[in-house]
RNA sequence: GGCCCGUUCGUCUAGGGGUUAGGACGCUGCUCUUUCAAGGCGGAAACACGGGUUCAAUUCCCGUACGGGCUACCA
């Protein structure tokens, strides 16, 4: 009785989707890609007071940057739409009345401030209040109020929720794919609200309810949703699904950078890092981050990053494509502690997807952060420019600042280089190079290499020794790539002021008094 | 507090009754080199603790400690 599988990612639009919401997507569709099945997404909207507008939106773009494009879904249908569950919730009424009926549920008229007070009670008493079986027949349902009262109180459209009615002295176990055998005694589940007043269903009853009718196989979500599992399953057996009841995998969380606690949004500022894989915007600056793709990550970096997180293949290989994912994964390497956020493991994945790119390819991945900071080079020179600075990226956004001298002009001299190398004999050799150099025939990096070193050599000089000053002089900093690249790049007439430039420079610098520091 | 889950270098992890406990990030040394990177070659660095079981436990079992999650008419 093997059914094709079926997973699903299920969000609720709360805000924008969370690093670990990425991770549970992913995990959801290598699975499905590895077993050629289906992945979907469905909205779990169902809470009105914490929907927050622009979050779907947010969830299916960071889910098309990533390339986690789900094959069925509010945006392209299929076969069980709708896929949001507010727009579901006729179906969600009819299962919880069919479960009243079937006496594994009841209303229950208890005020949400009846029940806090019975909570502080309790609290104050030193014990928790829970509302099972122990104590149900002491508050106000169907099981306590007379047939009569409680239909009246429902015709008259008092509010009431439907109740899970959970079974007193039972056992229930689950068979997780990621931790084995997890088993709950029913004593210790409470009587989970099913039905909201609203007549919204809870996560709970939704969630089961649409994973049967959407014939989901297997259920990957958080390890925050392993308590409750016991209460999906004794579902599950309520509705009499038990045989087609989608296997579950409990995946360990991603924790702060710290160790202590799971990742959260507020982590971003706290740590300086991304949290989430898009920029958002809030309605406060505390509640706008920017996300991996504004800090300069490529999506495939991101990805690979992100699978590493609670899983790997078992062998020393740790750079995957998408598909090479796809076809390593499987449920059983993924480990059970929770995984701390490395964000230098982060860059590190990204600087190796950067390195393995082509230059053309990794310009139009760079030109909107030059483009931002006012650059406006040819494609020819952006692709030159990318394949000289490359090796030296971890993020797209270094570039812009480690390449500024070569999109536009130097703009910062690093004095004290200038200070330490420059002097009065420098001028001299530098515009006499220059002059040099404005006769080479083919102005490349091979023929630029052979001119300065017989230069160098007619005039007995080491080349160690003139190098540093050219550098200072086309960059005004002592790093970055080869110097005859760099010329090559800059271009012939470049290369002739800026060497001419340097020389007034560099004499007024280094003859001015170093500032106090 | 109760319930559930977890614990191998600082971090992500491989491994598994007998191993020099492997890899990666980070750190670090050397090398390459006109610089900075990248690369190459090295180095320091781990089985939480206590009991069992066993000829043998880091590996299996039980405790303890520590960490995490859940404990809403939130997901």
């Amino acid at each position: 009785m093997t059914r094709p599988v079926r997973v699903r990612f299920a969000p609720s639009p709360t805000g924008p989707l969370h690093i670990g919401g990425v991770r549970t997507a992913l995990y959801n569709y290598l699975f499905a890609r590895k077993h050629g099945g289906t992945f979907l997404l469905r909205v779990e909207d169902t809470d009105q007071g914490r929907y927050v507008p622009g979050a779907e939106a947010y969830i299916t773009e960071s889910l098309r940057w990533c390339g986690l494009e789900p094959d069925e879904g509010p945006e392209q249908g299929g076969p069980f739409a709708p896929y949001r569950q507010s727009e579901r919730r006729t179906v969600y009424e009819a299962h919880a009345q069919e479960l009243v009926r079937r006496g594994a549920a009841y209303h229950a008229f208890d005020t949400p401030v009846s029940l806090e007070a019975r909570r502080l009670e309790a609290e104050q008493a030193g014990t928790a209040f829970r509302y099972d079986a122990q104590t149900r027949m002491g508050l106000e349902n169907s099981l306590t109020l007379p047939a009569g009262e409680v239909a009246r109180r429902l015709a008259a459209g008092e509010p009431a929720v439907i109740r899970l009615k959970v079974p007193a002295g039972e056992t229930v176990a689950v068979e997780d794919l990621v931790r084995g055998q997890v088993v709950f005694n029913t004593d210790e589940l409470d009587d989970k609200v099913l039905l909201k007043a609203d007549g919204m269903p809870t996560y709970h009853l939704a969630n089961i309810v649409d994973d049967h009718l959407m014939e989901i196989t297997h259920v990957i979500r958080g390890e925050e949703w392993l308590p409750s599992t016991g209460h999906h399953v004794l579902l599950y057996q309520a509705f009499g699904w038990e045989a087609t009841m989608p296997r579950f995998a409990h995946l360990p969380l991603i924790l702060k950078p710290d160790g202590k606690g799971k990742l959260s949004k507020r982590d971003g500022a706290r740590f300086g890092i991304p949290v989430f894989p898009l920029a958002w915007d809030g309605e406060s600056p505390e509640d706008s981050f920017r996300g991996f793709r504004e800090y300069g990550f490529l999506p495939s970096a991101v990805l690979n990053f992100l699978a590493f997180l609670g899983w790997n293949p078992g062998t020393d290989q740790e750079l995957f494509s998408l598909p090479e994912l796809a076809a390593a994964f499987s449920l059983d390497k993924i480990s059970k502690g929770g995984a701390r956020f490395d964000y230098d493991k982060a860059k590190w994945f990204n600087q190796q997807y950067l390195h393995a790119m082509e230059p053309a390819l990794l310009a139009t991945w760079v030109r909107p952060w030059v483009r931002a900071v006012g650059y406006e080079v040819s494609d020819s020179r952006l692709q030159e420019i990318c394949r000289l600075m490359k090796d030296r990226l971890s993020l797209l956004s270094d570039l812009p600042e480690q390449a500024a001298y070569l999109l536009g002009p130097v703009r910062a001299v690093d004095a004290v280089q200038v200070r330490k190398r420059w002097d009065p004999t420098s001028r001299a050799l530098v515009e006499a190079l220059a002059g040099v150099l404005s006769d080479v025939a083919v102005f490349d990096a091979a023929g630029l290499e052979e001119q300065v070193k017989s230069f160098a050599a007619e005039r007995g000089i080491k080349i160690g020794q003139l190098m540093p000053l050219l550098r200072l002089a086309l960059a005004g900093t002592m790093q970055g790539p080869m110097v005859f690249d760099m010329m090559q790049v800059l271009g012939r007439e470049a290369v002739r002021t800026r060497l001419h430039e340097a020389c007034e420079h560099f004499d007024r610098l280094v003859a001015s008094p170093p500032e106090a520091v």
